[in-house]
DNA sequence: TCCAAAAAATGACTGATGGTCAGTCATTGG
DNA sequence: CCAATGACTGACCATCAGTCATTTTTTGGA
């Protein structure tokens, strides 16, 4: 019988549901604030059982980093697929990174929480089929970037001396530094310090264009 | 008598003492690891006391970063009073930024820990003199940047039709990334994926040159 | 020198929360 | 219908940030 099929179906359905019920829990009364078993009650589940699923409450930010990420390849690929060469590509790629930054700030600052977490956490982590699954989702984010990198130099939109690696890597961490500032203090900056944050946007954008550019 | 003075002292240095501690104990079980407990007795005192002179764990980090800061704008300084014109005061600072994140690791992990607290928490923390004396030093060492942009637009070495707010804000944002990026993973970089993080560091500052000339 | 008030320091305590475990309850396949 | 499997749970534990009533030390005047 497929019974074992649908008990893993269940399983799944069961933890996506954890998942939502901390999305909303971390969207009401924020990420920090929220507790175990404030996600458990709204699961309607005993908060033992919310532990079979998420064997440390970290496993849970990162579910929700693995949701967003599997949406932010989506955006990336569609981005990259609407510009012609390859800088374009890369410059669209940034922009779909901006947007999915302000329209899923949940999953976003998930990113910034994963990253507090210190190492020897992460060692008790890295064999859970989970966190290699969720890597995978990461590499494939990055690997669209990658690409449209290749292609830029192929095209000649890109400096074709660069390591694409390194240029790669260099865009994305400095392109989170940036968004990072946006979405904490982006509000700050604009209503106490008068910043046209979309001025500064642009500029960004563009200085990332000079750099690349052959 | 000058015993009010005095007590001031003792105060100001038996709070030196507590950072001392937190110091010690942050680098010998991890940041996170560490109890107020932990740097009480370390400090040899009680955990009460501790509590008199910070009020909660957060201005313990907040403490640190605070002395950090007072190092990295005196690093700041000196490296642009080395350079010449206005673009490689920008890029020497940015070099000294990052030779203080590889010099005081410590130190640059509290902002990161800092940026992560709620801005709730921020909330309780602002009115404090303590908080008020940090975000002078703060804004003391973005000037220092700030003053290189301003100056590299007028002896023609940076574009002269740039917001210098907005540049400086986006220099330090994307050096922030780049530099976490480097801080946390470096290591990994270099030695699973056979990175040469040296001639990253080398392109990052290129590409912030080119960016920022007219 | 003594004493009372002020200041500094503390140990015992509390509440919250992440995580565990022994055992219950429901499902399944024979 | 029953025994085995596995999902689920409530009671419990350990840890730790933060508090408070009380003690200890310091101080400055009599």
């Amino acid at each position: 019988m497929g019974t074992e099929e649908r008990k893993e179906r269940e399983k799944l359905r069961r933890r996506n549901e954890i998942l939502d019920a901390a999305e909303t829990v971390f969207a009401e009364k924020g990420i920090r604030e929220a507790t175990m078993e404030d996600i458990a009650a709204k699961a309607e589940l005993g908060k033992s059982t919310v532990y079979l699923y998420f064997r440390f409450k970290e496993l849970i930010y990162l579910g929700l980093d693995w949701r967003g990420s599997k949406i932010e390849k989506k955006m990336f690929e569609k981005a990259s697929a609407s510009a012609a060469n390859g800088l374009d590509k890369v410059i669209a790629i940034g922009r779909a990174y901006f947007e999915y930054a302000f329209t899923y700030p949940l999953y976003f600052q998930m990113k910034t929480i994963i990253e507090s977490i210190p190492i020897s956490d992460i060692e008790k982590v890295k064999d859970e089929p989970v966190f290699i699954d969720f890597q995978k989702v990461i590499e494939g984010v990055q690997k669209v970037l990658l690409d449209a990198i290749i292609l830029g130099m192929q095209d000649g939109t890109i400096a074709p001396d660069r390591d694409p690696l390194r240029t790669g890597l260099t865009v994305w961490s400095t392109s989170n530094g940036f968004l990072h500032l946006m979405a904490s203090r982006g509000e700050i900056l604009e209503k106490l310090y008068g910043v046209d944050t979309m001025a500064m946007t642009e500029e960004f954008f563009t200085d990332m264009r000079k750099s690349l550019r052959p």
